[in-house]
DNA sequence: TTGAAAGCGCTAACAG
DNA sequence: CTGTTAGCGCTTTCAA
């Protein structure tokens, strides 16, 4: 493999000098820039970015570290992640932690070892800091407690938007499937403020704690088998994307009339709920926001720079066909 | 940050010894192990993955590039691919092209650069590689002309089995949605298929071309619309996944009763078609199988070893309730 | 067993 | 304007 020496070599030149030119740095007179290009192009050289990243201490790779890349709502918050990084200059390096801890903590050793220059993270506990540089790490829509800076929607909104719907809507008694009303989990804080606004007006809500989170489609429609002497006993439930298919799908192979006996409302809004009949009504998350901002941001800290502890992206509520 | 230099000086010893310690090759006494283990432990030193790299000309990271990672089966696709490559130790990049040239050039640059070891690609046509060392790059479920390996789904056993089922559920007039007939481009191989045994068999097929493969669910439905005169006078349709969900929602929104007035088959076999009422029939792609598969063979062109310009990977037909 | 030395390919002073 | 030199942090001979 041609080296910057070979160029060197065959253009009658020192080795500074085509690293100038190829750089655009520093003077190099026409003539031997011309003569320097000549030479590259003849002997076919590509300059390594390894060494170059020797040098340089980066790797201009930043790592995103979801759960599962998989599911609709990080499939498209990674994709705007990459896009936005590629717009920077930087390249994307994932890591599905199929909330295996091995894997996280191998990605995020990859810090350490400066593998990459930045951590993008989307895990409801990172490992302990205590010996790490910290370095470069931002965190979205989970929980860190490592006082790591995160990115998320406004849920407290998203929570409230929902309640308001469903007592526009004249529901009595709703239901929510969660993974915990802990509002720890970031997650969680929609379901609690949605059951504190809901209650407030006098509505029942009842909370299925599930690990509704799990990617798999088949499991969340076990899910609404399993709870459906609850479901049919309610107008109005809400969860994620994936899980309120599954409701819409078993209720109406039940016979149920949506959204006249029940009301669904799917939080994400990811572009699946388009799919249904009746398309779905949906809190929708800024996917592209939370990425832009979770790049903005690790590029920053990346550069030594502060950001803010916190940042909160507006949600919206779009009524479809459910509601 | 601490350097391996560091680590000796503390503990006593030269840098090589450090090296073989924590690379555990070569002799070391336990004596002298113990006291470079304490040193690194006091000093915090994490080993630079960036200088190894350099001394071994590799990066251990493989580049993987598809048109749209939120679309379900890339989705699916690019998860496993970072599961396989996690087990054999390599790390996973992304590059989303996006249907644009410069995207695809920039990620295949990466190889020349040696910013990656090899890459797996599936766009449709590669960018001409006669300047390039070619290196380790596989492609799947596209073609690519270039002479690179490619792995992809069985898809002439694909339009086979869908031509068996119009067949045997009767149906007369069948339509497709398709990105073309033109074979060379493999996803177009169950498309030419199925036409040429339902034509066999006196079915009227009728193939409507459109930008089928764009994620955009709503330009999905709009086509859906757009040709409804003639889907509402099919008694069978095929396409992919997103395309299929869409029909069966407007089919709904019609007032058609689907299978009885419509057969419909979603080509993919996506975990998103389990969510609809009724679920989807279609003709599965083994996806994992189909990760592993390039994978492995881009290890193998990473290690110089020659792999077959062509692999099959067989597709399952699973009928569920749209047939 | 272990230390010293020679690179890996490039960038960035620094001296002409 | 341009060539030389000194590393970047690590692995790997090669002697000792």
């Amino acid at each position: 493999m041609a080296s910057i020496r070979d160029v060197a070599v065959r253009a009658g030149v020192g080795i500074g000098t085509v690293s100038r030119t190829l750089n655009n740095s520093g003077y190099v007179s026409e003539e031997t820039r011309l003569r320097i290009m000549k030479a590259v192009e003849e002997i076919g050289y590509k300059p390594s970015a390894i060494a170059t990243n020797m040098v340089k201490k980066r790797t201009g790779i930043i790592g995103v570290m979801v759960p599962n890349q998989e599911h609709p709502f990080f499939a498209k918050i990674m994709k705007h992640m990459e896009i936005e990084l590629y717009k920077q200059g930087y390249k994307c390096l994932i890591c599905n932690t199929l909330d295996i801890v091995n894997r996280q903590k191998s990605f995020i050793d990859m810090l350490d070892s400066r593998a990459v220059d930045g951590i993008i993270s989307c895990v409801d506990e990172l490992p302990d800091f205590s010996n790490h540089s910290r370095g470069a790490i931002v965190s979205f829509d989970r929980n860190s407690e490592a006082g790591v800076p995160i990115v998320r929607s406004e849920h407290e909104m998203g929570g409230r938007l929902v309640a308001e719907l469903f007592i526009k809507k004249g529901c009595k008694r709703v239901c929510q499937f969660t993974a915990g009303l802990d509002k720890k989990r970031t997650a969680n804080i929609r379901h609690e403020v949605m059951k504190e606004v809901l209650e407030e007006a006098g509505v029942e809500v009842i909370s299925i704690i599930t690990a509704w989170d799990a990617l798999s489609y088949s499991y969340n429609k076990d899910m609404v088998h399993k709870y459906w002497d609850i479901i049919e006993n309610v107008d109005g439930i809400m969860t994620t994307d994936i899980g309120a298919l599954s409701c819409l799908s078993v209720a109406q192979q039940k016979g149920l009339s949506i959204p006249d006996d029940l009301c669904i409302v799917a939080y994400d809004g990811t572009e699946i709920t388009e799919l249904s009949y009746p398309e779905l009504t949906v809190v929708q998350q800024d996917c592209a926001e939370i990425a832009r901002k979770c790049v903005e941001n690790v590029l920053k800290m990346v550069d030594g720079e502060k950001v803010p502890e916190l940042e909160l992206i507006p949600v919206k509520l779009i009524e479809r066909g459910t509601t």
